[in-house]
DNA sequence: ATATCTGCAAAGTTTTTGCCGTTAC
DNA sequence: GTAACGGCAAAAACTTTGCAGATAT
């Protein structure tokens, strides 16, 4: 049951797994996390920490389409935001990076992500 | 006993704690959670999770100093490079971004963070 | 028949919380 | 005296591992 991970984004591993079990339900977590490692090793998801101790899965979109997009994470209440302004420049700069280190480092990249982070407007109010 | 991030780089809690006893033995691993916790909300340290289930923390660094760098990183062995390719162009778009973000989103930005994924040749050759 | 895949339960890690004594103002 | 800080132990949360049964080649 490996063809279902194109749902929407942001995904923690137990929201795919709520989804999963409504089409398979004798699905187990654990075979959730290992499709995800897998998936993610060869660069078909992309697996994003944002710093609140769960891991989220998106699809690893292509840099080229327009669903790439990028996150604003807020520090207090873990709020991310997506954004895609400047991509085109962003795009621009990032493969010629890719390029530079992918042969300085020997690596092969497949993907890359940017975080903005801050607080925001609602948190710092709060405060 | 908070003066004294000002180790290296990409420690972890408890890299930091075991440093941290070494200055003041009867410290405690639930402080060092809590310093780094609030320095990351204030924006003195920046937190990075790099899909290890482990954070890790560095200083955050002035995007304008000449420590700032990024991150380049492998994700079968977790290998982490830093970089600093690029980053008078990085930092003049991070800048637009930066700027456009906080007024669109309301949000007070303090840093931001640039992931390059991929498999380094040591993993690609053992696969 | 052999190799791979899968779920369950248990274990492991990292991080957070509750509680209470201590320190600071 | 009251409020903030800090440590310890316990709890919580997320993820991984071991194992045995099922599936596929």
């Amino acid at each position: 049951m490996n063809l279902l991970r194109n749902t929407e984004k942001h995904l923690s591993a137990e929201d795919i797994y709520i989804d999963a079990v409504r089409i398979n339900p004798s699905i187990g977590l654990t075979t959730v996390y290992r499709t995800l490692d897998l998936f993610s090793q060869i660069g078909v998801v992309q697996k994003c920490d944002f710093g609140d101790g769960r891991a989220r899965y998106e699809l690893a979109d292509n840099p080229l389409k327009k669903s790439h997009h990028h996150h604003l994470v807020c520090v207090k209440c873990k709020t991310i935001v997506d954004y895609t302004d400047f991509i085109g420049e962003e795009l621009e700069l990032m493969q010629k990076t890719e390029k530079a280190l992918s042969l300085k480092h020997r690596f092969k990249i497949f993907n890359h992500t940017i975080h903005f982070y801050g607080i925001c407007s609602k948190c710092r109010l709060e405060a």
